[in-house]
DNA sequence: CTGAAAGCGCTTACAG
DNA sequence: CTGAAAGCGCTTACAG
């Protein structure tokens, strides 16, 4: 079961290489005839152009990386997904690189490292996942040699191409119809962790409490389980809202968890609402109305987009350089 | 921002670019002096092999394939956390292949197609995940022409090697401990398709109710959510066991919520046991007793054997090749 | 439309 | 211990 090589094909052909790799890269250069005879062969014959070879030849390598900050998150499977559907339907290979920064003495060195073997990979485009964005990290990103998309983060500087989701619209949304349902005390749960996609929630929340003339109110607490239960057992020992807005739905459900442990009654005396809509949502009891986030199709787009950029059908199509997802409210139990 | 090469750095270090690459590769072959001027100036420089130039080269692309089908379940994103750092220390990068094959009309076909584009890519060995193994699937395996390991999975075959829990010892055991703690009426709920790992739970189940001269009960229910609530509430309506041990947690949290909406008392009347240990276990109510199955290890373990085997440490280790890693029980509340 | 040839950036016998 | 040279399997100007 040795590899087949482009030599194998052209000599069944009985062309030269030359030819064969034109009816792969540039069919249309190819007389048809010619051209449907060398596919024929190819079929036949199993070949696949050896990778290393066509990368080194057209320093093309049609693999892009996936850069993220562990794996640990469902969230993140499921973007991968779909990343890696639409990455084979436009011919693409995967390449990952996990980013285990975390705890490291000199994080921004740790990450220009991985930029390094990133670019040395001899990858086109990467798919740039990270949920704590900083200057340094922005940087590295421009100086890149191949082009970066943001996936599920955005940056000030538009020129920077990026698929998220609106979450400062999508907090804002959610918060402005919940005090339109006449909710006042209504507060947000947020990750202690600066991450940037909860900060956007907590604006979209301010923003609505504010145009409302209401207080609002942040409670930062951490994103395990194990820890905030601590956190939620003390605040509400002392009081509870009519409305909790939680920036991640696990943590949601940990709250309702403890709530009710107070005899709270959800969602009569008290109600709540996440985000992400993964599955705990659903093996919650109440089940828990969510901020749904098409993580899915957040990767798809991204990848596409990369795509784009990578294959130059931008054009002067500057305008869309920073996508955003459509998000959408999925009503359960947790809200009346 | 120009990649340097290798080029650059033997022109920097007076030698030549084979001393360089020997420096790289072989560095006992190089004077000691030499050597560290020469990584002296590799570091300085930022230099890093073109790896499309080397995998050409030396046919070996110092990267791995992991092939996984869908990348849903949160267990595989965990275990590829444990294989990415173990690819880390030993120097490998990683490729993803997600295949996708699900309901496509010859998935076979396609399975050997994706075998294609792994090997096209050049990737030295490759980890393959898949809960679904048939004979057709291992004939592929076998045929590869690298380094393969099983990744959660086992085959009959001892030649090949693989990374797995001991599913029938776990679920043996925990059976014969709610046996011997006096629990005659005890439940096997596993998932209507057929995935090997559970079909080994429920082998190891078996076996220890046959032991005890107990009838076994083995109730096959859908995965999801959604559907496996209408047939829990069914079951559950007509009568219900001591103890329920559940091939995943997040089945497990789901038959629980049905459970208590008929007024069951968990576990006064009814225990209950999941599989995997995943936060689903720590968010339901009560808290699930789970047979921990550490996923993380299972995945570095697993990128440590393909190591070994590529770098052809195993000697005549024939023994180590089919590797269990160890479970172990995580008692909470579902459970006396 | 097709072929001969140079070149992509490395590695590795082979001499010395 | 080190260098010159061939070769890995492709792509792509350049001729024709």
């Amino acid at each position: 079961m040795n590899q087949v090589k482009i030599y194998d094909v052209a000599g069944a052909a009985g062309v030269s290489l030359a030819t064969v790799s034109r009816v792969l890269n540039h069919p249309e250069k190819v007389k048809p005839a010619t051209r449907e005879r060398i596919e024929k062969i190819i079929k036949e014959l199993g070949y696949k152009p050896n990778l290393n070879a066509k990368g080194l030849a057209s320093s093309k390598s049609t693999t892009v990386a996936i850069m993220v900050p562990e794996l640990t998150r469902s969230s993140v499977a499921e973007m991968i997904n779909g990343i890696a559907d639409c990455a084979r339907r436009r011919g693409y290979l995967l390449r990952l690189f996990v980013n285990n920064n975390r705890g490291q003495e000199a994080p921004i060195e740790s990450e220009k490292e991985l930029w390094g073997d990133v670019i040395a990979s001899g990858v086109d485009g990467v798919l740039y996942i990270n949920d704590e964005l900083t200057n340094e990290h922005l940087e590295l990103i421009m100086e890149a040699s191949v082009d970066v998309v943001l996936t599920n983060t955005i940056c000030n500087d538009p020129g920077v191409p990026s698929v998220s989701i609106d979450y400062v619209k999508a907090a804002y949304d959610i918060t402005k119809e919940m005090i339109s349902r006449g909710n006042k005390d209504i507060w947000m749960i947020t990750s202690m962790r600066k991450y940037m996609v909860n900060d956007l929630k907590v604006e979209g929340y301010n923003k609505a409490m504010q145009e409302a003339g209401l207080e609002p109110k942040v409670i930062p607490v951490s994103g395990k389980t194990e820890l905030n239960e601590a956190t939620y057992r003390e605040i509400l020992s002392k009081s509870y809202p009519e409305v909790a807005i939680v920036v991640r739905d696990s943590m949601a459900v940990s709250f309702i968890n403890i709530a009710r442990t107070f005899g709270i009654k959800i969602p009569e005396q008290l109600q709540v609402i996440g985000f992400q809509n993964t599955r705990y949502a659903v093996l919650s009891r109440p089940k828990l109305t969510c901020i749904n986030t098409p993580i899915y199709e957040l990767g798809e787009a991204a990848m596409n987009l990369l795509t784009n950029l990578m294959e130059e059908k931008m054009g002067e199509d500057v305008e869309n350089l920073q996508q955003l997802i459509d998000y959408n409210i999925v009503w359960r139990e947790t809200t009346k």
